[in-house]
DNA sequence: AGCATAGGTATACACCGTAAGCCTGTCAAC
DNA sequence: GTTGACAGGCTTACGGTGTATACCTATGCT
């Protein structure tokens, strides 16, 4: 007989032990399948075979559940090899910033929202390697940081843009003009008073195809390039 | 007598006839003063001085309310003059940009979770002065749309940043090593075995005070010069 | 004068986060 | 063993949310 661990007087397929791990987990599977207005503590319950009020033992509440979320998702970032020069390290880590915010995008509006900074080892040690990686190429603390604030604030804002199209991408660009005037038509009576002239919009009709065609990829590299390509630029005239 | 134009009959300090405007004004007001989570139909049908069923009358549903907000926030853009260089134009047009989320900062976390594109006039006339300023630049319109994303992207991004806080500026600069971790003690259980070990995160320690003192408008001109450089050396080789 | 309707209200339902209390299975101390 | 503490489930309940439905009344048109 071997030692017994936990419970298994009962001997059958009891359900795993709850853990805040399981529950952050699942949490995190219902944002990512259907967004952050899905994510109930009931339903997040029902997810993990238990009642809602069973969370609390494991969670303070719905805001340290989030937290746990917001880490969870940082501590899928890859660490880029760092036995190169800075400026690779550097795009790498970017990059490697965009993969995780766009496999998980909602985080970004859960970010937006709450407004509160991470505290946990885990979450901060992406911004830590940032911060390093900038460091190498010769700038002080406080040029560091505002490259930091730059080049992460470009990511997260890009990354926003590309997967919340708020600016008519997506939808709007399988919208032909009969289409957008229709769509404005949202009370009744304005249907008629307020068609979308789109003669007055020539420029956005004009960008329409590209607005949903353009390569996020190539659009990203773009933006990066610049970016560092600057930064090394007055880096090294420091160094 | 004076032509009655509405209800005067009672002749009395009568309650202003309720209109999307209002309504619209209300939530944007509540937004900007208590945050997103306080708008609720029943606390904009208070301020209003009215019932919440009342303002169905008025807009489809809260979807619709918040979609009125947006477009709101975006008549605040008042636009640059245009008779000057392009690149001119282009960077005033960024600071004001720039200025009207900084004025309602949780409009940011309305885009970020509702993601859908504007579909009000209004509400795109920022957006189709913007990449008509980009194609003086001489660029074709593929290149404008990617331009437009990038320095939109980069905008939005440091703005969150800045309001955000949501790498431990702000309400972590004040933090010395006992605060940290105190900070990670939620669950009391672990508060021993998880001490937040700052020797781990050396960098971090060393950017703490810049993270809270750095000049955002600096570090937004810094980041936007980068940006606007490169365009414009880009447009040149074109032009 | 009569009547349609715009625009207010009241009620009701399902869902939300969570406070308070209960119940049971596990385990340490005696 | 017996006992007592307690970790970790469950139930119930309260005040919030968005909104469907129905009702009421004053306005303005015919």
């Amino acid at each position: 007989m071997p030692a017994r661990t936990r419970t298994d007087t009962a001997a059958a397929p009891i359900k795993e032990r709850l853990s805040r791990e399981r529950i952050v987990d699942a949490a995190l599977a219902i944002m990512d399948a259907e967004g952050l207005d899905a994510v109930s503590m009931r339903r997040v319950a029902r997810e993990v075979g238990v009642e809602a009020m069973s969370l609390y033992h494991h969670v303070r509440d719905k805001e340290d559940l989030l937290d746990g979320v917001c880490a969870r998702v940082m501590r899928d970032f890859r660490f880029p090899p760092e036995d190169r020069p800075w400026i690779d390290v550097a795009r790498d880590g970017a990059r490697e910033w965009r993969r995780v915010l766009r496999e998980h995008p909602n985080v970004i509006a859960l970010w937006a929202d709450r407004q509160r900074p991470m505290t946990d080892l885990e979450a901060l040690m992406p911004m830590e390697f940032a911060l390093r990686v900038i460091s190498r190429s010769g700038m002080d603390a406080r040029e560091g940081v505002q490259v930091f604030n730059v080049i992460g604030g470009f990511i997260m804002g890009v990354v926003m843009m590309e997967v919340g199209a708020m600016f008519s991408a997506g939808t709007t660009s399988t919208m032909k003009a009969p289409d957008l005037t229709a769509v404005h038509a949202k009370m009744p009576d304005d249907s008629v008073a307020q068609l979308l002239p789109l003669d007055r919009l020539p420029c956005i009709v004009e960008a329409l195809p590209h607005l949903a065609e353009c390569d996020p990829d190539e659009q990203f590299e773009f933006g990066l390039d610049l970016l560092l390509a600057g930064i090394e630029a007055r880096a090294a005239g420091r160094g």
